[in-house]
DNA sequence: AAAACCACCAACCGCGTACTT
DNA sequence: GAAGTACGCGGTTGGTGGTTT
């Protein structure tokens, strides 16, 4: 409700971080952990606001931070995200280990936008700038970041291309279709099956889908849904996998409906 | 050599929302 | 339930270094 008044100006330093300023951050996380960073900023006696402390530390002092030389598949996997997701750079980061939602964002402007921008012919690579009206946060829609393990995230790269391409119409024509892959695809998002609009819309689409739930039984278990990705398999650890407390949270979602549209339009356009 | 321009990216800002009292 | 606080997110800004003229 009531706005942070942690960024008030008086007294606190702005700008570049020193080594000091540093160090200080870094050690008391070190003991203290992350979190409550206004008193870190008032305990460490850092003239900072705990919203600055913070975001140096998420962004640049992490010891897992991974910085520079994006790969390409990093790169690519960017582009894919944020044809499915849009300028949710958090979310994003999420699936990229070791870089941060401002790094990624950073990345997306001076980089991929330009080029991508160039590629006007390739529509299902388009970025084109949102409208303002596609910035405001999709209601009843919300996500976590999720995190991947180096060792997950590699082999998602790794295994890249051992992708099946299906046709979701047939998919979703078909109560008794033949399971396209193991149960662990399915870790970007869930997509109500009733909407046929946007059935459509993503069947002319090129992405993967999958949908174990489909598949298993020649039924529809777990809520109507399918499963889309944008090519990435494929994780099968004991537990609930990050991704599927993703699927989960998402499938929780009541208006989410809302959030399939928005991405049905967004891909339709692309495909103008 | 220097001014102008450009690109990159760390940091800031405002807002929304979860959490606490 | 209301008010206050803390945190997270995305958009934007501005400093800095590199390149071009």
């Amino acid at each position: 409700m009531g706005r942070n008044q942690c960024c008030a100006k008086d007294g606190l330093n702005r700008g570049a971080w020193s080594f000091q300023e540093d160090q200080l951050l870094i050690n008391y996380v070190k003991i203290h952990g992350e979190g409550k960073w206004r008193t870190l900023a008032q305990r460490t006696g850092l003239k900072r606001c705990g919203k600055s402390c913070r975001l140096r530390w998420l962004n640049y002092l992490r010891p897992d931070i991974k910085r520079g030389n994006i790969s390409a598949d990093e790169e690519d996997l960017i582009i894919r995200l944020h044809n499915l997701l849009g300028n949710r750079w958090a979310l994003i980061a999420g699936r990229l280990p070791g870089r941060t939602d401002n790094e990624i964002k950073n990345y997306w402007n001076t980089n991929l936008a330009k080029k991508l921008n160039d590629q006007t012919s390739k529509p299902a690579i388009g970025l084109r700038p949102l409208k303002s009206e596609e910035k405001k946060p999709i209601e009843g829609l919300k996500v976590d970041k999720t995190f991947f393990p180096p060792e997950k995230h590699q082999s998602i790269l790794n295994t890249n291309e051992q992708l099946i391409n299906c046709d979701i119409g047939k998919i979703l024509s078909s109560s008794t279709s033949t399971p396209l892959q193991d149960d662990s695809l399915d870790f970007l998002m869930d997509f109500d099956i009733s909407d046929d609009l946007i059935l459509d819309d993503l069947s002319s689409y090129s992405y993967h889908i999958y949908s174990n739930e489909i598949c298993e039984n020649g039924d529809v278990v777990g809520g109507n849904n399918i499963h889309m990705y944008s090519s990435y398999p494929s994780f099968s650890e004991d537990g609930p996998s990050p991704e599927s407390e993703m699927k989960r949270e998402l499938s929780d979602q009541p208006t989410f409906n809302l959030e399939l549209k928005k991405v049905a339009s967004f891909l339709d356009l692309e495909d103008e």
